[in-house]
DNA sequence: TCTTTATATGAATAAATATTCATATGAAGT
DNA sequence: ACTTCATATGAATATTTATTCATATAAAGA
């Protein structure tokens, strides 16, 4: 790992470590939608929905594009299927019961 | 994506969202070792390493082995690699400059 | 057993982030 | 130009997380 590998790293997960934002990702992985669409769907205010995706956006985890009064936001799939495909198997070979990784909650 | 993997991606992305953590990682991707050789090494202090490496093996991205006194911290490289790889990737090609995602920097 | 060394833990404080609410911007139609 | 709808932004507050310092535990040797 380069030096600033860590940095950019460092940025990317603290984009990704918020309920909110992966609970939005987890959607625009399904289809690409609008802001009011996530709100409507993940039962936000749509002022807290803008306020997730920009730091999303900044990082290009995910892409904008105008339809009228609307901006589409879409999943970089590119970057993001392999980084869930990899803590899928984190999980599947190091949390088997899916909280087994809390280990103080089944010493 | 399953639905619980948002719940385990929060707490895998929590756990590296973390400056000291990263930075302890990058050293244990290097090779295994003790708390105070990463405090030394990290400049840090010695119960702050210890309090950064216990979500990290609560998680299995650490694991642990006694050695005496000592305890041996290594990384968990199947899982580690991937991302760091995918991280490398996105960086390459969504993050050109190394800051290009900043984009508030360079509007 | 006493001492030393290594590590972990608890609790207080400090710092960073998220959330909310009010409001601004901006596009489209009337 | 005015209205409506969609989104973004700012600023205050709430919440979470990190850091520090003091102390506890635990292994090893004298």
């Amino acid at each position: 790992m380069k030096k600033s590998l860590t940095t950019i790293c460092y940025r990317f997960f603290t984009n990704l470590a918020n309920p909110t934002r992966l609970a939005a990702l987890e959607q625009l992985m399904i289809k690409p939608m609008s802001v009011s669409e996530l709100a409507q769907i993940l039962n936000q205010e749509q002022s807290m929905i803008s306020h997730n995706l920009k730091p999303l956006l900044q990082c290009n985890i995910v892409t904008i594009q105008k339809k009228g009064k609307q901006r589409i936001y879409t999943a970089n799939k590119q970057t993001l299927t392999p980084i869930f495909t990899a803590i899928e198997n984190h999980a599947q070979n190091f949390c088997p019961t899916g909280g087994a990784c809390l280990k103080e909650e089944n010493p």
